[in-house]
RNA sequence: GCCGGGAUGGCGGAAUCGGUAGACGCAGCGGAUUCAAAAUCCGCCGCUGGUAACAGUGUGGGGGUUCGAGUCCCCCUCCCGGCACCA
């Protein structure tokens, strides 16, 4: 055996013994039960980064952990493809984005199969080839002509230098990211996808999936936003004719309270309002401006302007002025609201500013009153309810005088009862939202409904590198899918975007066609799909990536669903819930049988770095890699030109913010198991891991301290043959311990990685078990057989995370044998005696021993007899004694 | 703004079900080895007081529940992620 550990060489030579034996294919006839374990794809941007990294090795981890534990194991690697970068990255070196991306993928691929992953790459597959994307296209004319697809106007983010659509990303405070123009909302056709029709189904699944984080079904909850409430009309006459205004409420108690109604700039009573109004026109125009993004949205200034116009109140009749509101969005709900000032923050802070009427229709005092009583009650006679608790809470301390000149955190509660509200007065919340439900539906302006917040995904981008939507348009027959048998709509590799909107356009030779129905000439669709869409059923193809019947075969049933999906936490909502989509479609066109694609999902924490950048006089920023940077006194220059750098924030390592880590230089130093070990080592995976290089070479010592141990012991002994398995008898006290502890550490091990998914502390029970190995003298064999048992099975745990080194120490210790997961021998880790803590009024005082299995009262005993327990009593009885097994004695004195 | 998460030594983090706060590692300090250095090995290492034994104090801030709170509850501050065209 080698004496000195090269990271280089073992590394090699294992993955190419890998290779030779195929070692990491999915084996298709297998009776074992399988174990699909699947990472997020990698967008390729160039390189590989470290979030890939992290991501890589935490499922990788699993992936070999369960292959020792006997699985059927798949784990395939592929590319999403598709993306914005490839168009960037074109405009800037005047190359194809096509071909910028397949050098880039056969770059990463080199840089993943160096770190060593249990991959099986027969099963690769890359969302910008015509063989992956073609199926997507299919059901796509599938979909749409089931209806689930629908054409629709939306807005989008308008560069008017430009004369591109730009993505938020690109809008930066307001203005387009290359000619600084101010970006428009302009409204255009485009695709959308009904997802709205299954929200209940995405909702209600989320209770089927016990494997997900509680934090990832909450944000997908939320989002999708169920809420009951009232869809109701102001009836209004314009033009001579009899019009409805729609909105919708959950607050439809409130709507006595109502004093303004407020539209979208975008809504058509607006537009109508502003035929006539130069003023009006000139606000919605300014509405106009800016980002389409709902942050956006959300933070700017809310402004309003009136119509002119008038409704007619539902129930009361009274007129209702209609204003037009910045922060009131078309694509959501109706893209008209109901004001009530007294009770919704927003709508009064807007009446504050424009001098609207606030009226107070609900009133918390009553019933804040009505509950002291119940709370008085309570200490005579009655119990609170949970409700009447939580109520009582809520408004003892808020429930004050209501005021028009301050909210207060009470006006918005559903918790107090109608007041100003003629028929309505004294009803709580359900009562008032039924009776006026029922008032608006006798009268045929409004009815009960539920609604969410989730909209229609729109898919159309107006961008070249993309799936191409297959749609042909026909003067004569409108939109056609393309028949199946023209499929697949192959985009031209061949083309160099130039920033000023989709050259697709340009390409003759796509865009004149045939109409498929008539036979007539026709232009075919420019738009392109969002990258989501690919992103939304990869996971399925991977079981059947050469099938080129259809676009999944049976053997995706076998593999579905993913056991283990990992992936980052910035994916909680959107790519997670357009993949559980995506699965429902499949499923209702019966390429899948199962309802959820993903069964046990780890959302690993961002891989974080510092942020450095320049800003030039127009407010653009140019990012500096940490690797360009050095810190010199405090302050950051830039190496190569010596000139001082902003120091930005700490965040996700992005190629926008340019603060990426490399981590090849990793690697080239230190091996791949080092830089493995490393990131699963500084933080556990749902945490943010801070970049640091530091920290690096503690893990490699402790490789080199592994690999010193096992080379001494072989070199002390040669190869001993018979290791002791089950119980050896006759070890010493000092040996006894070390093997408890061994077989501790291959249970805590095991836990770690099967159930908690932590391998930080995994990694640290095995650091201390050769810590204790170390201290372990003697050279008889029995102590030798001992150690021998140690090296195995800590070589054998470590195998997942470090899978070269492994590899290499356990052909060195067992020759020929397979390395299968330890068990755990129960007759090692049974004790005598322990020790307990002996706390005095919950402080620390000292330690007792007693036997493992004494009763609570000889504990008790053994505490108060203690000189620490003497010396805090002083004598006098204790008052309590709290004793918890296996832990600890509190004397309460 | 809305939704979700986080904050523990000089640093990354541990404490799994309310029960020894700081495991493991990094950095630092002291020592061994060496002609010397690197590497390696051994020891110390939250803060304050004390030679020490020990005592006090300590998990972002404020309050509460409990024999006992990093962990549970309420309020607050700061940081991070998502917000539908970055992926």
């Amino acid at each position: 055996m080698q004496e000195k550990y090269l990271p280089s060489d073992i590394e090699r030579a294992a993955q190419q013994k890998w290779a030779a034996s195929q070692a990491y294919r999915a084996d298709e006839a297998s009776d074992r039960p399988k174990y699909y374990c699947l990472s997020m794809f990698p967008y390729p941007s160039g390189k590989l980064h470290m979030g890939h990294v992290r991501n890589y090795t935490i499922g990788d981890v699993l992936a070999r952990y369960h292959a020792m534990r006997g699985y059927n194991v798949m784990q395939p690697m592929g590319w999403d493809a598709f993306g914005l970068p490839a168009e960037n990255a074109a405009i800037a070196n005047n190359v194809p984005p096509a071909a910028w991306t397949y050098a880039n993928i056969d770059h990463m691929r080199t840089q993943l199969q160096a770190l060593g992953l249990a991959i099986d790459w027969s099963r690769e597959l890359a969302t910008c080839k015509p063989d992956y994307y073609r199926w997507e296209q299919w059901l796509f004319t599938r979909l749409f002509e089931k209806g689930v697809i629908y054409k629709k106007m939306a807005s989008v983010n308008w560069d008017p230098v430009d004369q591109t659509v730009l993505a938020n990303e690109q809008v930066i405070d307001g203005r387009g990211w290359r000619s600084g123009a101010l970006v428009e909302k302009r409204d255009i056709p485009m695709y959308f996808f009904r997802i709205t029709q299954y929200a209940d189904e995405l909702l209600t699944g989320l209770d089927t999936l016990p494997g997900w984080p509680e934090r990832v079904k909450t944000m997908q909850a939320n989002w999708i936003g169920r809420s009951v409430g009232v869809r109701f009309a102001f009836p209004y006459t314009l033009d001579g004719r009899d019009e409805k205004l729609w909105v919708f409420t959950t607050r439809a108690d409130t709507i006595m309270g109502v004093t303004f109604c407020a539209v979208a700039a975008e809504h058509p009573l607006a537009t109508r309002a502003a035929a006539d109004n130069p003023a009006l026109a000139a606000f919605i125009a300014e509405c106009k401006q800016g980002s389409v993004a709902e942050a956006d949205m959300a933070t700017m200034e809310k402004k309003g302007m009136d119509t002119g116009l008038m409704v007619t109140h539902p129930l009361t009749g009274e007129e209702i002025p209609v204003w037009v509101g910045n922060y009131v969005l078309m694509s959501y709900g109706e893209g008209a609201v109901m004001a009530v000032p007294a009770h919704d923050e927003r709508d009064f802070g807007f009446a504050r500013k424009y001098g609207l009427s606030i009226r107070q229709v609900i009133d918390a005092r009553e019933s804040a009153s009505k509950l002291q009583q119940a709370i008085a009650d309570t200490r005579s006679n009655r119990a609170l309810s949970a409700e009447e608790a939580e109520y009582a809470e809520e408004f003892a301390e808020h429930a004050t005088e209501f005021t028009d000149r301050n909210w207060q955190e009470w006006y918005g509660s559903k918790a107090g009862v109608c007041i100003n509200s003629g028929k309505y007065d004294g009803l709580s919340y359900t009562a008032a939202v039924d009776a006026i439900a029922a008032d608006l539906s006798a009268k045929g302006l409004g009815e009960k409904k539920t609604q969410f917040r989730l909209r229609d995904w729109g898919i159309s981008r107006q961008r070249y590198w993309g799936c191409p939507i297959p749609i042909i348009h026909c003067d004569a027959c409108g939109d056609v899918p393309v028949p199946a048998e023209q499929l697949p709509v192959v985009l031209p590799e061949d083309v160099v975007p130039d920033g000023s909107g989709n050259p697709l356009n340009k390409c003759a030779d796509f865009v004149n066609c045939v109409c498929p129905t008539c036979g007539g000439a026709a232009r075919r669709e420019t738009d392109t799909m969002d990258t989501f869409v690919e992103s939304s059923w990869y996971y399925a193809r991977y079981a059947c990536p050469d099938y080129a019947g259809g676009m999944l075969d049976a053997r995706a049933d076998k593999w579905l669903p993913v056991d283990q999906y990992i992936g980052g936490i910035e994916h909680a909502i959107l790519h997670l819930l357009y993949a559980r989509f995506f699965h429902k479609l499949m499923r209702d066109e019966g390429l899948v049988s199962s309802d959820e694609p993903f069964a046990n999902l780890l959302t690993q924490g961002m891989v974080v770095a510092d942020t450095y950048y320049r800003e030039d006089s127009s407010g653009k920023k140019t990012w500096f890699n940490p690797a360009e940077v050095e810190l010199r006194d405090g302050a950051a220059f830039c190496k190569t030109d010596g000139q001082p750098v902003t120091v930005g924030g700490t965040e996700k390592m992005s190629k926008s913010k340019n603060n990426g880590v490399d981590p090849q230089a990793l690697i080239d130093a230190y091996g791949a198991d080092t830089a493995r070990l490393f990131t699963l080592f500084a933080a556990p995976p749902e945490q943010s891991l801070e970049w640091s290089d530091a920290g690096v070479e503690g893990a490699h010592r402790f490789l080199k301290r592994l690999w010193k141990a096992v080379h001494d012991h072989l070199q002390a002994h040669g190869s001993v043959a018979a290791c002791m398995h089950g119980n050896p008898g006759n070890l010493s006290d000092e040996a006894k311990t070390l093997r408890r502890q061994l077989h501790q550490t291959i249970q805590k091990v095991s836990d770690d990685i099967e159930r908690r998914k932590q391998f930080n502390t995994a990694i640290a029970a095995v650091m201390e078990l050769m810590n204790a190995l170390g201290k372990l003298e003697g050279d008889d064999a029995v102590t030798r057989s001992l150690r021998q048992e140690v090296l195995e099975a800590a070589v054998a745990m470590l195998a997942p995370m470090v899978p070269h080194i492994s590899e290499t120490l356990y052909a060195e210790l067992e020759p020929g044998a397979a390395m299968t997961w330890p068990a755990v021998d129960e007759t090692a880790l049974v004790q005598d005696e322990i020790e307990l803590m002996l706390q005095v009024n919950g402080k620390l005082r000292g330690q007792i021993r007693v036997a493992a299995t004494a009763a609570r009262e000889a504990i008790e005993a053994v505490a108060l007899a203690s000189e620490a327990a003497q010396k805090y009593l002083q004598g006098q009885p204790p008052k309590k004694v709290v004793v918890v097994p296996g832990r600890l004695v509190n004397i309460v004195a």
